[in-house]
DNA sequence: TTGTATGCGTTATCAT
DNA sequence: ATGATAACGCATACAA
């Protein structure tokens, strides 16, 4: 492994002006920082990473905390981070939480024992308090999250926007017996979503009362036990707002259950726009969550602050409706 | 940030002591090693990541290269591999091939200039030829990949075991005609599966002909168009061992189109235990790939060999069935 | 614009 | 069993 100091005997420079000229020039001759590089490119130079961090006390890397490593949302947002910082010629260390509050801190703890110079974080159990205590001590970013310190570290989703795009299409379907399958009320994503689909049935004059929206989980077994819930109390309706791809597939399920097919009987609208949902019977339509999307942005943000000093943006993020076969206009 | 130093100077030793104390072992006394220790405590000292490679030329960092970082196999892969390395005090970092034989061959390029200390692969596009040059330079591991320079630093799955049990299963289920719908024919995996068709057929003394087995694509599309070509050729058949969960979807996808109803009208069996396996109706039987379980082995093999000297083992994982609702015993 | 010198925190080689 | 001390490869303050 040649290093910096070969290159700057070919090159006939000091070792400083190597340096400079892999720093994106201080002010070096273009002369001179062409015969630099071209001793670079003849022996194949590639910088050491260690030697690098230990002098200028930083370590190019980005850490991210995420939950789960195989949850079905994580994949893209990994992936967007990691093709981002790779283009920068930072890395990303990942750890995983495994959705649990110590174990999510364990993470962040071997990640500043990595001096990692940045935190990504895709939690679920870390406070506000702790979250506050973290970012003095490094920058943290948030996806997904709402902080209400760090506004501008924060890439979320409109989930409101997309609790209301999901209704109106409903609506626009020609629905107007519409319930609202929603995720855990503690949870503020699925608070959001269901404040989107009351502000479009309000703006389209639909009566509804609150026996139209149930809170469960954000999971198979949580679609199922809402539509019951709405069974129970003898509700009627022709369409169904879920709160998530897994909650519509259990409505898909309990339409089974009781003979009625989708979506000639009752139509269903998702939210996240998971694999699954392009595997399931009938395929889900669904709102489109551009993770992978708000991933890059949030990795670009993370360098562009760090590593030059640039302010940083948070970000609102449009989910986008994906039209499949799960809905279709109501009955005459 | 405590150093090293810091500590030598509160327990009163000197520095390589200390260092001595780190690093496990050396003969140290007992004494003086508690005292380092505590007082490792007391700072709160962690060591530096940068500094401990720069001084002995190791990253403590395996890389690891997978095709996509958001397919439904991968996630239980990288979280097995991060939580086995984090036991260790290792970390790896992950980079995407994006399937691309060019981008693989970065992405490994790319882990290289970081140094790694070791390659974990779980790639489709680098060839043999390739991996020998490679594993010439450093240790690389390989998961699902057969490579026959390195067998010790391989682990697999026992395709073809799992194709046999699969098929034996439906065979006891009373099933015989039996089609099997595998996926490409230039996989490896997908070919020693059919193998363990062909064997359970066999061994049971159940006729078939060449024409019950159709190589296609291992994804839904894949799954129908081989039961189209069934079709085609008027094949009849109670029961279908399919390549992959996703070519069961296709399956059941197609029974749907012909108002065949599965498990009733006809079975299917899937491979992998994919999410999705859980979400279809009806739930699909499964082979179970132990995807967490040979990761997690994968990485401890390669720090024990890289970090401890030890001799790599290469290991075979045996597929399980996983019983659900997508199999019946046929109508009489 | 370029060169010199120092230090980053640790490991490892010698001593002792 | 422990201590001095020289690397490791690079960034950077300061000098020229």
């Amino acid at each position: 492994m040649p290093t910096i100091k070969e290159v700057s005997a070919l090159a006939g420079v000091s070792l400083a002006t190597v340096s400079r000229v892999m720093n994106g020039s201080d002010r070096v001759k273009e002369e001179t920082k062409a015969r630099v590089r071209r001793a670079m490119e003849e022996l194949g130079y590639t910088p050491n990473s260690a030697a690098q961090s230990l002098a200028s006390n930083r370590s190019n890397t980005l850490g991210m905390v995420v939950s789960w490593l195989d949850g079905p949302f994580y994949g893209p947002v990994m992936s967007g981070v990691e093709e981002e910082l790779r283009r920068y010629n930072k890395h990303v260390i990942i750890a995983s939480g495994h959705g649990d509050a110590e174990q999510e801190r364990d993470a962040v703890n071997y990640l500043k024992a990595r001096q990692v110079d940045g935190l990504i974080l895709l939690t679920e159990c870390l406070d506000q308090d702790y979250l506050n205590k973290l970012s003095d001590e490094l920058p943290i970013y948030l996806i997904n999250q709402h902080y209400d310190g760090l506004d501008k570290r924060n890439m979320f989703l409109d989930n409101e926007g997309g609790g209301y795009a999901a209704t109106k299409y409903l609506i626009e379907q020609g629905h107007t017996k519409i319930v609202c399958a929603a995720g855990q009320a503690h949870k503020q994503d699925a608070r959001e979503r269901v404040m989107g689909y009351r502000r479009a049935m309000e703006e389209h004059g639909i009566p509804y009362t609150e026996d139209y929206i149930e809170h469960t989980v954000f999971d198979l077994p949580g679609g199922l036990a809402a539509m019951h819930l709405f069974e129970q109390k003898g509700i009627e309706f022709t369409a169904v707002t879920a709160g998530s791809d897994e909650m519509a597939i259990g409505v898909l399920e309990w339409a089974k259950q009781h003979h009625l097919t989708v979506p000639d009987d009752i139509s269903v609208i998702g939210f996240d726009n998971q694999l699954v949902a392009n595997y399931v019977s009938p395929r889900l339509t669904t709102m489109d969550f551009p993770a992978y999307d708000m991933a890059k942005a949030c990795a670009r943000m993370a360098v562009h602050e760090i590593y030059h000093k640039k302010e940083p943006n948070g970000f609102e993020f449009k989910p986008t409706l994906v039209v499949r076969n799960s809905v279709a206009p109501p009955k005459a």
